[in-house]
DNA sequence: CGCGTAACCGGACACAGCGTCCAGTTATCG
DNA sequence: CGATAACTGGACGCTGTGTCCGGTTACGCG
């Protein structure tokens, strides 16, 4: 969705670019849940309905920003190496996934919160993806109420969740991850549980 | 907040009942998200001004309905009969918590979703107590990495995260109960672990 | 019992952002 | 090189916000 680059007039991908530019600029500086698109539009040099015909709202343009990034770890959990990719141990695996996860949001949590905030989180490609990961996992361990807990050990990477614990708790990302970790290893222990 | 009923004026006091039973109408019919101040007002047959004067936003009448809810379920928490109450382990005294949790969302997840949404959750009264309460299990538990822990413990009772579950997922609330249970078991276990 | 005061009420106002429409412009294809 | 299809951006009407002010109503005191 981030690179059908394929195919556009000339003044159309100039434009393009001017506005993922203007946003990314924008979200990191100012309050990400209040981006407008008269802002974007504004701050790209280009007019609103430019700017509808292909997002239609803030959060779509966070997304789309946001997406180029996610796919790169989406490949590292399919293809790379261990513990996030195949061959480690279930528990070893979530815990990697789970740090991976916080240098992204460690990063850009400005357009995580951007796009995925509150419910608008769960109807994202990307949830499906970690869903899905995330599942296979569980299994893996042979975990009774596989369908139930996906959703329960995606809980805790919540954006806004990030932010609170960060900067509002004041936790570094080491020890948020560490807990993470630890999280992991308890659900999915190496002798795997019922 | 829910109960200053003490002095006030007849009038004051009839529209406050007033925009309390409409608010509550409102949020279960419609979708939470979306009820504003002008619809509260008008389904209340009250000014806009006269909400405004104790309520800044849709959000804060949802809070203050469900306060009343989420008052008693910590009155049961304090002082109530295991394992909610204390006196059980703290791993069955956290599945417990998340029943109970999961029953209030069950019940009034519109005014949760009204009220809770997104990083708003975190800066009401109750999200602090619900904090304490979790963080004493894990210190009692002896468990490390106290602080971030308590959070990631919560997440999973975000109501976004529930009504996803519940309406997308088709999952039963007994579903989501024993995998909260489980969840509360393998991180809190009865011979306490590091 | 009646009056003064203080609090309350609600309509009016100015404003910001939304989402769409349309007329002008510009790139691409035959 | 001309026709066509797509892109562009300013303008418009709408909805919701938050505040202000003149009128009204309940309470306390003499």
């Amino acid at each position: 969705m981030a690179s059908d680059t394929g195919r556009l007039r000339a003044d159309a991908a100039r434009n393009r670019a001017r506005v993922l530019a203007a946003a990314e600029r924008l979200f990191a500086t100012a309050d990400p849940g209040k981006v407008t698109m008269e802002d974007i539009a504004r701050a790209a040099g280009v007019g609103r309905a430019t700017l509808y015909r292909r997002y239609s709202s803030p959060a779509a343009v966070a997304l789309a920003l946001l997406d180029e990034h996610e796919r790169r770890l989406q490949e590292r959990i399919i293809r790379g190496e261990p513990s996030l990719g195949p061959g480690a141990p279930p528990g070893e695996r979530l815990a990697a996934f789970y740090a991976a996860m916080a240098d992204l949001l460690e990063q850009h949590l400005h357009l995580a919160l951007g796009a995925e905030t509150g419910s608008a989180r769960f109807r994202t490609g990307a949830y499906g993806f970690w869903r899905l990961h995330v599942r296979t996992l569980l299994v893996a361990a042979g975990h009774a109420e596989v369908d139930a807990t996906v959703d329960l050990l995606l809980a805790p990477l919540a954006p806004e969740l990030y932010q609170f614990q960060r900067y509002q708790q004041g936790l570094s990302k080491d020890r948020i991850v560490a807990a993470l970790a630890a999280l992991a290893r308890r659900v999915l222990p190496v002798a795997a549980g019922q």
